[in-house]
DNA sequence: GATCATAGTCGTCTGCCTGACGATAATCAG
DNA sequence: CTGATTATCGTCAGGCAGACGACTATGATC
């Protein structure tokens, strides 16, 4: 049945991205460098059309791979060594966000373990990780690393802000924070997980207690590793359990 | 900067929306008969195009005042008397969902008070409010009020499973309970609604502990009202809290 | 008017979970 | 061997939720 392309208007739909990990105990998000005006030489979420025979999801999930070569994980199958949490996050479209047209942005989240490469994809200035808060610093009072003084391109701040709350509310009630972490991993490992995401510090002795008493959330894997130091650590892997209850409690302030 | 329409697929945006209120002690939906192939005579959410300079809020604010005269609540402004809550949920894209063309849906949650007028906007068959487990009703074994039996156009039971869920999981940690109950409201009326999102039973006794406990959830008007029969009950007014901490524990199964 | 049904409100008690924090264990660096 | 570091186990007190008893204030019914 043809219909009339003028009977509504036409816009342009993107996805994208804030990949989220977490390095040197800092929250870090995935940044690339724009090559092209708007905004160009400034920095910017990864992102990019999609295709007019693709899914939302399938296109996030597309960038995601081009940029960091993770794959989205599918919770129906065993995951992968280089798998990454994908959630759709929201969707941004006030007419004025692309100077050049109208551009409705479906935004993902994506939580993924330290990367070893810390250049993944493309070239080594078009793509880096840089911890959030430098990232969302609006004003231009930095010293050295000047480049990344400026404010992301478009509404990329409110966007990466957006999916900062995002990880930092599911970690509470979720196993999501499993995702930062690589397949086997300690419970120190996974508490400075918390840490770096929250911005606090945590007991060890009851963030142990709660996370080993919470049925599902951990397996253990029979296996030490003492790559932090100290006393040997146990090795875990992520358990079923997706819905933590009773929650993890974020510390007031 | 004139750019080449060429350069990237043309989708058309629209909005639909999960309007949801209490009635008669059940969670209800606000669903509309097509009018129109595809999905002639269907039930479906309502819904329209954005506009090409209009912002997705405000396109989701323009459909319910047109389907239900609820105006969209502005958290800045004091609420009005016909406000209803309204927030994006999510958005829905699959290239197959619409047969006629490309067409990305950005599903809007609205939660209203029960309205006085159960025929809102337009005639007496296009629009009615229904209870969201028979739009949710799959197989089409109903005995009278057959035409319901239909599942929903589109994606929309899709959508309005999601929209659902997304309130029972928010009425938790938010008192967002208060969008479905009028300006002026007893701790029974406010606990009724718990009951019918969450489909459970709650004890009076605990929930009355909990609602008057938490400082800035409710605040009294100072009246009282008999409209529920027995003993006259204190009328309350939503306090300026948005999030509650400790959270609503919804009982298990 | 007495009685009953209904709904609201106040208390009590018990068990669980959390936060604070002491103590011990197992490694590595000097 | 000593100290620094990290992991792990225990203890204790306070807070909150679930279960539930008791009382209050209305309208309905006889």
């Amino acid at each position: 049945m043809p219909y009339d392309p003028s009977a509504f208007p036409a816009f342009a739909v993107t996805v994208d991205l804030v990949v989220l990990t977490v390095r040197r105990h800092s929250l870090c998000a995935l940044a690339v460098r724009r090559g092209e005006p708007p905004f160009k030489g400034r920095w910017a979420l990864p992102g990019g059309f999609v295709r007019s025979d693709e899914d939302l999801a399938a296109a996030a999930a597309r960038e995601l791979a081009e940029e960091t070569g993770l794959l989205a994980h599918d919770p129906t199958l065993p995951v992968p060594p280089n798998a990454a949490h994908l959630e759709q996050l929201a969707t941004y479209g006030d007419p004025n966000r692309d100077p050049r047209m109208r551009v409705v942005s479906v935004a993902h989240l994506a939580l993924a373990p330290d990367l070893p490469a810390p250049r993944p994809g493309g070239d080594a200035h078009s793509v880096r990780w840089a911890p959030v808060e430098s990232l969302l610093e609006q004003d231009g009072t930095f010293g050295r690393d000047s480049d990344l003084a400026a404010p992301l391109a478009f509404d990329h701040a409110r966007i990466l802000a957006d999916g900062v709350e995002r990880a930092r509310s599911k970690i509470e009630y979720s196993s999501l924070a499993t995702a930062f972490c690589p397949q086997e991993f300690t419970v120190g490992e996974l508490r400075r997980v918390y840490e770096a995401v929250w911005g606090v510090a945590l007991d060890p002795r009851n963030f142990h207690r709660k996370v080993t008493g919470t049925p599902g959330f951990l397996v253990p894997t029979g296996g030490t590793t003492t790559r932090q130091g100290g006393r040997p650590a146990q090795l875990f892997r992520a358990g079923g359990a997706t819905l933590l209850n009773p929650p993890m409690l974020r510390p007031e302030v």
